[in-house]
RNA sequence: GCACCCGUAGCUCAAUUGGAUAGAGCAUCGGUCUACGGAACCGAAGGUUAGAGGUUCGAAUCCUCUCGGGUGUACCA
C-alpha cells in the first residue's frame, strides 16, 4: 500500500471547488518536520490565490470534506494553511501486520499502470579495461532497473557495448604493428589494452601517421575487409569474457548486449530513410540533420561514407522500438553528451518516434581532489579491478579486527560484501549532475551515511533473533498485534511503511539517492529504536512480540531496499 | 563567441521540484557502556544558500544582471 499515493486521492477527492485536482493531489507530501506530522497538504495556499479567498479558510473547508478514515483523524490546519495529517497508530499498526507476511513489502498493490523501460547502461568500450569512469554509468542503470523491476514494470536491460567504433582501429593498427604474441598468450585483454593505449599516446603525441593508419584500419573493418573481420572475431570472445566476468563480481546483468557492431547492417537503411524523408540533407560532404539552423547539425554520415555513433543511435531507438516498443529508454551517460542526446532525441522525434520517452540520465564526470578528471599518481586511470580490490581490503581489515571469531572463509566473503557496497552506495547516494570529486577515503568510508551502516543495522537485527533463539518465519506467521507506546517504535513504523511511495518516487526521478536517504534514515530510526527498546528483555511477551516483528520488517526492508541498490546484507559481519 | 550545467557548514553532499526554524556524513569538541553487536547512540559548534535586484502569502529552488567554476560546440564515442 502506496500511503502518499492513498493520501493523495483522498484529498484530491476533497478539492476545493474550480481548484485543479493534480495541483491540489500533488501537493500532498510528507512532512519534513515530524512536529507537522507524517504528511501535509499544501494545496490550500496556492488555491486560495486563483480563487481569490483565504487559504485558511480554504484549508478549513478541505478539513471539513476530506475523508481520512481509516487512517488519520481529520487534519489539523497549521500556519498560513497546511492540512497536517498524522496517521493513527492503530491504522499503522495494522498496516504493519499486513506487511509482517508480505514478500514484497506492500509493493504488489494495483498501484500505477505498468510500462516498458530500456535501461541502457554500462555501455564500455570494449578491449579496454573498465576504469572508475565506468562504475557511474553500471551502477546507477543497474540499481534504476531494479527499482523498475521491483515497481512491476518491465525492464529491458541494454548493454550498448562500444565494439565497433575508432578504438577498434587502433587496436589494429596496434597488432599490425607493435604487438607482444607472448604478451597476448598469456593476457590477450591486457595485451590489447597495451596496444590501444601506445596507439592513443602516439597519436595525443602528434603522429599524424598513427592516426591516419588507425582510421584506416577502421574504414577497412567496416568494410568488411576480411583480415580486421577475423581479427574482431578473435579479439571479441575475450573482450566480453573479461567484461562478463567484472559484471558478475558487481552483481549486474544485461537482458541483451548488442553492440554497435550489431546495428551496423542497417546503418545505411537509416541514412537512406532520414534522407528520402528530407529530414536529412548533405552539407560539406556529410548527411546530415539540421536540428537548430545555428548550431552545429547532427551528423549521420561522415564525409568518407563511413558512418558514426548517432547513426548507430538512431538505428538503436529503431531497433529497440520495433522489439519491446517501449514506453520509456534510460540513457545512463556521462553529462558531457548532454548536446548529443539532445539533437539525438529531436532528430528521433523528427523521424517518427514521438511516444517513446527518451531520457537522458546524465552524471557529473569523476574529479580527483584537484579537481581535474580523476588519475593516479602514474598518469593512468584507476582500474575499477583495483578500486574494488583496495576495497575489499579495507573492509577486511576492519572485520578481521572486529569479528575475529568468523571463520576466514566467512571474513573474506564479507569483505566482499561490504567492500562492494561501500563503493556503489558512495556513488549511489549521491546523484547530482554536477562533477563527483574522487575520494578514497569517501568511496571506503564505513561509518556514517554509508551502506555499512545500513548493513550493521541488518546484522545487529539477525544478531537478536539468534540470540533470542527465534526464528523471523514463526513471528511472521504469527503476526502479533504490534504496539506504538513508545516513540522510537512509532518512528520506525511510520518510516517502514513509506518503502512503496519512496521507490515510485525515486522512479519517477531517476535518482537512486532517494532510496540511500530513505535507508539511511530507516537505519537510523532503528538504531534509536535499538537503543530505547528493548526487545528480548521487553516487559512483556506482548511487547517482546511487537519489537521482533518491528525488528524483521525493519531488517526486510533494509533488505529489499540494498538490494535495489545492487548491495548485499550478511547475517554477521 | 554561443549553448548547457553548477556554486549550500572547514570538507563531501541532501533538501520529495515554490512550503513552516536549510538537513546529513566526515573532521573538531564534549558526553553515553557490564552491551539484544561501540562498524553504535546523545549533544555542542559550524550558514546573509557566491553577490545584487525582482516575482508572492512563502525563494537554495523561478526571472534579470554580476562574479566564479565546469562541460560541449561538423565529421571520436
Amino acid at each position: 500500500m502506496n500511503v502518499l499515493e492513498k493520501l493523495r486521492s483522498v484529498f484530491g477527492d476533497a478539492t476545493p471547488e474550480g481548484g485543479d485536482r493534480q495541483v491540489f493531489m500533488a501537493a500532498v507530501r510528507p512532512s519534513g518536520d515530524p512536529k507537522f506530522g507524517d504528511y501535509q497538504a499544501n494545496g490550500c495556499m496556492a488555491l486560495a490565490k486563483t480563487l481569490g479567498k483565504n487559504p485558511r479558510e480554504l484549508a478549513a473547508a478541505v478539513r471539513e470534506v476530506v475523508d481520512l478514515e481509516p487512517m488519520a483523524d481529520k487534519p489539523e490546519v497549521a500556519g498560513p494553511g497546511f492540512l497536517n495529517v498524522r496517521l493513527r497508530d492503530e491504522w499503522l499498526s495494522r498496516t504493519l501486520a499486513e506487511l509482517l507476511g508480505d514478500a514484497s513489502l506492500g509493493l504488489s498493490g494495483p498501484g500505477t499502470t505498468k510500462k516498458t523501460v530500456v535501461v541502457d547502461f554500462s555501455s564500455p568500450n570494449v578491449a579496454k579495461p573498465m576504469h572508475v569512469g565506468h562504475l557511474r554509468s553500471t551502477v546507477i542503470g543497474d540499481s534504476l532497473a531494479r527499482i523498475f523491476e521491483a515497481l512491476g514494470h518491465r525492464v529491458v536491460r541494454d548493454n550498448h557495448l562500444g565494439d565497433w567504433g575508432s578504438q577498434f582501429g587502433m587496436i589494429l593498427w596496434g597488432w599490425k604493428n607493435a604487438r607482444d604474441a607472448a604478451a597476448y598468450e598469456a593476457d590477450p585483454v591486457a595485451e590489447l589494452a597495451r596496444l590501444y593505449r601506445l596507439a592513443q599516446e602516439r597519436i595525443r603525441g602528434g603522429d599524424k601517421g598513427v592516426e591516419e593508419a588507425g582510421r584506416a584500419e577502421t574504414v577497412k573493418l567496416h568494410a568488411a575487409d576480411p583480415e580486421n573481420r577475423e581479427l574482431w572475431r578473435r579479439f571479441m570472445p575475450h573482450c566480453l569474457k573479461a567484461l562478463a566476468a567484472m559484471y558478475q563480481r558487481l552483481g549486474v546483468r544485461f537482458d541483451v548486449e548488442l553492440g554497435e557492431s550489431f546495428y551496423d547492417p542497417m546503418l545505411s537503411d537509416v541514412v537512406e530513410d532520414l534522407s528520402k524523408r528530407g529530414i536529412a540533407e548533405e552539407s560539406e560532404g556529410a548527411v546530415v540533420v539540421f536540428v537548430d539552423r545555428k548550431k552545429a547539425p547532427f551528423i549521420i554520415r561522415k564525409s568518407d561514407g563511413a558512418f558514426n555513433y548517432g547513426t548507430t543511435d538512431l538505428a538503436t531507438i529503431q531497433y529497440r522500438d520495433k522489439t519491446w516498443g517501449p514506453d520509456q529508454i534510460l540513457y545512463v551517460v556521462d553529462h558531457r553528451q548532454g548536446d548529443h542526446f539532445k539533437q539525438l532525441f529531436a532528430v528521433a522525434r523528427a523521424w517518427g518516434y514521438d511516444k517513446v520517452d527518451l531520457q537522458h540520465v546524465a552524471f557529473g564526470t569523476i574529479l580527483g581532489a584537484d579537481r581535474k578528471p580523476f588519475k593516479t599518481k602514474q598518469g593512468d586511470v584507476v582500474g575499477l579491478e583495483s578500486l574494488l580490490d583496495e576495497a575489499v581490503a579495507e573492509a577486511r581489515k576492519v572485520v578481521d579486527s572486529n569479528s575475529p571469531d568468523l571463520d576466514p572463509d566467512e571474513r573474506a566473503r564479507v569483505a566482499e560484501v561490504v567492500g562492494l557496497g561501500a563503493v556503489k552506495y558512495a556513488d549511489l547516494s549521491q546523484n547530482r549532475i554536477s562533477d563527483y570529486v574522487f575520494d578514497w577515503q569517501k568511496m571506503l568510508a564505513m561509518n556514517g551515511n554509508t551502506a555499512t551502516y545500513l548493513q550493521y543495522a541488518y546484522a545487529r537485527i539477525q544478531s537478536i533473533f539468534r540470540r533470542g533463539e527465534v526464528r523471523p518465519e514463526d513471528v511472521r506467521r504469527r503476526r502479533p498485534a504490534i504496539l506504538l507506546s513508545h516513540p522510537a517504535e512509532r518512528g520506525l513504523a511510520a518510516r517502514v511503511v513509506r518503502l512503496p511511495e519512496v521507490l515510485e518516487l525515486a522512479a519517477a526521478e531517476l535518482k537512486p539517492n532517494i532510496v540511500t536517504d530513505y535507508l539511511f534514515d530507516l537505519a537510523n530510526a532503528f538504531s534509536k529504536f535499538f537503543e530505547e527498546c528493548p526487545v528480548l528483555k521487553a516487559e512483556s511477551a506482548e511487547r517482546r512480540d511487537s519489537r521482533l516483528a518491528l525488528a524483521d520488517l525493519t531488517a526486510e526492508t533494509l533488505k529489499f531496499g540494498l538490494n535495489l541498490l545492487g548491495i548485499d546484507v550478511v547475517d554477521r559481519m
